[in-house]
DNA sequence: AAAATATGTCAACATGGCTGACATAAATTT
DNA sequence: AAATTTATGTCAGCCATGTTGACATATTTT
């Protein structure tokens, strides 16, 4: 255990600050507001899943298989690699929670019949239930928060959303979201 | 092991959508937008974590220790309750957490001068420093997203981001985030 | 003096990431 | 035709971070 450091200077009421202090940074006006929101964004986010959270809790799923589920909803056939592609995790980890979600019903696999290594995903129909019920709180939560902006607030939002991504993932991102039909 | 449902339609290129087939809905125009969003928020905020994620990997820290660094640095001399109050966690995982960020000397625990049972919380010198490492990214990110909207985006972005907490948590999340001087 | 509060701790467990190694079938290349 | 590459699966073990439940201590409030 190393000795202490020296305490910042204390912000909160009830707080005491100390004789020795580092100096904070003094935060300019734009610090500020670049601070909140960093944290506004945090907070919402985890508001925006809280919903289903809550009905992934009631049938012992999680986070993991919402998202197997959403983006097999969203994307139907699409092959292993592909969601590996867009989830970011490791095989063996989506092994694991497409296994329970096939075992559940809520999942089939299909051999590609091109190329017939592949294995095409599809949501049965419990599964487009599943994912209709998860997808609806937040279609609305977002629907009230866009509509709750003034106009053109929907493409501002979307503006700087976009642009919180990497340069580098702009392209692919977009190629993921966006289903011409 | 259920017998498999049956598949959805596929709309990938390259799928093979068989005769029994559940009918999804047809999603209208404005269902497809907030399909869009939602997804948007979702890698937006990956990307938003990411450059954090990559320090703290070099110095063996996790988002957990993100957290607490970063809440104390902005609310010095929190109490351990209040700091349980934003992170939603338990104290026993609050307590792992915080006994490894202590004993490395990012941050220090002193005795409430009014309430003696209190362990208010402070970032040392080399916290601070953490903090401002992590930070960092995060406002730069932030910064120029926010720049890259038109005049008043900020201010509609702000305005969907708020509207997408909670609305019971509105008024907490803003006393949270929010510091006057 | 008793009760409530703020904090800490021990133990056990679950989820969902990870790495490494290896296996199989199908497609592609040589 | 044989060799290689690709798409996928699987076993085994580890780690980070969350959970519940029970209990301990010091301090403040009633």
């Amino acid at each position: 255990m190393q000795p202490p450091g020296k305490r910042l200077e204390s912000a909160e009421k009830g707080a005491s600050p100390l004789a020795s202090v580092a100096r904070p940074r003094v935060p300019t006006s734009e610090e500020e507001r670049l601070i909140e929101a960093i944290e506004l964004l945090f907070f919402s986010y985890r508001d925006f899943t809280s919903d289903p959270d809550t009905i992934l809790e009631e049938i012992g799923f999680g986070r993991a298989h919402h998202r197997v589920v959403h983006f097999v909803g969203r994307n139907p056939g699409i092959t292993v690699a592909s969601l590996l592609d867009i989830l970011r995790i490791t095989k063996q980890s989506l092994a694991r929670v497409l296994r329970e979600v096939i075992e559940r019903g809520y999942l089939v696999q299909q051999t590609g019949e091109k190329d017939r290594r592949q294995r095409r995903l599809y949501l049965t129909e419990a599964g487009a239930e599943l994912w209709e019920r998860l997808v609806a709180p937040q279609r609305e939560r977002v629907r009230e928060a866009l509509a709750a902006s003034g106009p053109g607030g929907e493409t501002a939002w979307r503006e700087v959303m976009f642009s919180l991504l990497d340069e580098a993932q702009r392209p692919d991102v977009e190629k993921i979201i966006i289903k011409e039909p």
